[in-house]
RNA sequence: GGAGAUAACCGGACGGUUGCGUCGCAUUAAAACGACGAGGAAAGUCCGAACACCACAGGACAGAAUGCCGGCUAACUACCGGUGAAGGCGACUUCAAGGAAAGUGCAACAGAAAUAAACCGCCGCUUUUGCGGUAAGGGUGGAAAGGUGAGGUAAGAGCUCACACGGCCCUACGGUAACGCGGGGCGCUAUGUAAACCCCAUUCGGUGCAAGAUUGAGGGAUAUAGAUUGUCCGUCUUCCCUCUCCCAUCGCUUGAACCGUAAGGUAACUUACGGUCUAGACAGAUAACCGUCCUCGACAGAAUUCGGCUUACAGGUUACUCUCACC
RNA sequence: GUCCCUAUGGUCAAGCGGUUAAGACACCACCCUUUCACGGUGGAAUCUCGGGUUCGAGUCCCGAUAGGGAUA
């Protein structure tokens, strides 16, 4: 789990970051991303993805890869979008995807 | 071995590294350290409450719910025990189970006729066409004017009689009661449907923690307006509206709590004693990797809190019934 | 979180407890036509599922499932 201060909590924050930021897509996860002073991370997991558990789970596992990839990552608010379908991805695959969004997207420092 | 039925319980275990939420300890603040950290259904939101606000929580009508008896509970349409009815060989299961002589409505098709008698039939008279009697028999239907037997009659009919038949009324005994089980009387008129309207009895004010509490500013209003009900009556009032603003703090977790023992009760449950503190977030905490073992792990993620109900659920354990084979 | 609504052929849908569940479009088969179109005839429904009330439920009652909506 990531620490508050690297969150992206605000509701008007996540609407502002989705209507002007950078927008990258994927099958299963897109890429939504805003350069700014600070890291900030979120993550949308909507209704459509699944029940709670699946929902959770999917969840967690975002987070899990953005905690191992956090000191490469160049400051911005960020934004993952889970799609229908993510559910059946392990670990693993969902750590390539993020990480191939991150390099298009130019936010990933090697 | 096969088939079945109900109830109760369990819901992978252990270890390591990194990481998250709350609390404690400290502090300007952090780091570090320690403790705790999803379920039997947390789900559906189908009932019932606590709690909060609506001035008071008043009356009448309307509306809604429930409806055998007793118990239990903070409360309930739930739960427990019994009665009756229906189903099953049985274990057991199901039941909104008051009132149809208060009134209204409905009962398709079939059938002569559906709450009302005469199509066929039977009998008498007349005579081969009618009139009268009849409810035994036929056929239709879910339902056809109590059933069976005997007497009786022109033929028949509760017209009369009998019943370890039915109904209604009175009554002895058992049971707290529903009711059960006997006795006597009444020839007996009375179809079904109230999960159709309705009648009777009991209960119910509304909205829901996104309830609500903690500020400031502006505007409106003196009899309008308002006081969260569908209508009316009664009563009360200076307050009402908008924005800041749904941002922060509180509400928020010690509670009709849980565990154990004992006692009472068939049981639901209650009482006494002892022990425990056991998530409290607000883009919302349980993950990632590795190792060992086994039966290889289902349904599924707290959001104000409790008591029930309903639904989902891999596999396993315990108790029960019927049947087959063998000893 | 809280609170509502709907479910009937492939689609849109009507349906006062009572005959074989009314229609429209689409589909299939046949007829008509030299052929196609138009037209005509016929077919195709477990009334979402499971119980109950009733002589008899698409309809009434209870429970479930799926879909949709309001609020913030």
């Amino acid at each position: 789990m990531l620490s508050k201060s690297y969150r992206l909590r605000a509701r008007g924050s996540f609407s502002y970051v989705r209507a002007h930021g950078a927008k990258v897509g994927g099958k299963l996860i897109s890429f939504v991303a805003l350069k700014g002073n600070c890291k900030r991370i979120g993550f949308v997991v909507s209704n459509k993805i699944g029940k709670a558990v699946r929902r959770n789970l999917v969840k967690r596992r975002m987070r899990g890869v953005v905690r191992e990839l956090l000191p490469r990552l160049s400051c911005g608010q960020m934004i993952f979008i889970a799609k229908p379908g993510v559910t059946e991805l392990s670990y693993a695959e969902i750590k390539t995807r993020m990480t191939t969004l991150l390099v298009k997207a130019g936010y990933l420092s090697l």
